[in-house]
DNA sequence: ATATTCTGTGTATATTTGACGCACAATAGA
DNA sequence: TCTATTGTGCGTCAAATATACACAGAATAT
């Protein structure tokens, strides 16, 4: 596709590596965190970033993405979603290398993070503890954070981070937790269970005070309000 | 439908080619419409294409479809927002290549597209009535649009395609040829009045039957809107 | 047992949204 | 010039939604 009045020479070959980065956020000890990666290697050796990888010759970006997430922490994602494309052609210092985010859901309990290949730690951040990263990775990652914030407010999605059974006060502290504000209990249950793709079980929670009512969640309703 | 066979080795040094390509909008005679261009080369040629091109060296995507369009129908865009990245490796039937899309938000009457270059035709399609698009283009400009008209809910920020001085029911016109839908007159005058980025001026509108007053943007106020 | 703590439910109020009626202003046509 | 027509400007009323808040019951802790 060219076309132009340019008296560039070969703006068709242009060859800069592409990679995905992920903002995998995880909900645990009642605060949304972020896995991320310490680089052993230059550029940016011993700053954390994002976990990411260089997109394949057969793959596509999301590919990518899944791929280095299976490779680095071990897990198939739950939620995937594209934030954006930055395209700086200084945000790397050495070569040029445009880049895909994405943000992902995880249940952090369930996976314990290895660092492989160039990387010296992989570990689980407090979001509000995020330190400088590498690259242009924070703000990466706060764009993610606030596309995550948005998606959320739309359309209840985060459900990926709860286990099997859970009480409405879990649900809730979890998106409190990723929304970042507190919200009145009642009034999120009274919306909440608005939509229909909860299902109340028999079962209450033992341990607690009250005896809450456990919830699991009806996949096929929730599919259908993404959708519809 | 190929040619070349890849026999790389290293996913890292992954060189596909990066375009950017715009659903540029404009409205006109009651409608919104997208400017397409025609091309007069394989592939897809005689196809109708979103106008697009190749990232340059030193460029940065937005730049790109900044240059692109610059180039295609002379004008500095309003408005320019990044939708999505698309990466199959096969959207592209002769070699691999990775497009990022925009869309753009321009006056028609200012500006009538030229084709140049691999071009045969450049002209404003009304949105209801786009033809088969080459590439995956029609996915692109349905994508474009879904954002577009998500950010239009969100916040206002079709004014700038109003002239300087408007009425509020040509800024309703512009709304209801966006969102594809009809407003109630008075219930967006009293929402669209509950921002307050509207000035309203002495002058009344001539030739329109009654006289009605013309409102100018306060883009201070907006800009505020915007980012708070 | 008794106090404590958390869950579960209802209600009252304020705010936002949607639908609609009517008078006035400017134009168009006789 | 006078009248009909058409579109604007403004207000009201009802429905839906969001927000704030109070109390009873269940399970636990002492």
């Amino acid at each position: 596709m060219d076309g132009t009045l340019n008296i560039r020479v070969t703006p068709q070959t242009s060859a800069a590596a592409h990679t995905a980065d992920c903002a995998v956020f995880g909900f645990s000890k009642g605060e949304l965190r972020v896995l991320l990666v310490q680089r052993a290697v230059e550029p940016f050796s011993g700053y954390w970033v994002l976990p990411g990888g260089a997109m394949g010759d057969e793959e596509r970006l999301e590919e990518t993405a899944r791929r280095v997430l299976l490779e680095l922490v071990g897990v198939r994602d739950l939620y995937l979603q594209q934030v954006a494309t930055y395209s700086d052609p200084v945000r790397h210092p050495v070569r040029r290398v445009v880049t895909t985010s994405y943000y992902a859901l995880v249940k952090p309990e369930n996976h314990t993070p290895i660092a492989r290949g160039y990387l010296s730690e992989a570990a689980w951040h407090k979001l509000t503890e995020v330190p400088e990263l590498g690259f242009d990775h924070n703000r990466l990652l706060q764009d993610a954070h606030h596309r995550l914030i948005q998606h959320l407010r739309d359309r209840p999605l985060a459900f990926d981070l709860l286990p099997e059974r859970f009480t409405l006060t879990e649900a809730q502290k979890l998106y409190e937790g990723i929304l970042g504000e507190s919200l009145d209990r009642r009034n999120f249950r009274r919306k909440i269970l608005a939509y229909d793709f909860l299902i109340e079980t028999s079962e209450k929670r033992a341990g607690v005070k009250g005896g809450p009512i456990l919830y699991r969640l009806d996949r096929s309703a929730l599919e259908r309000e993404m959708n519809g």
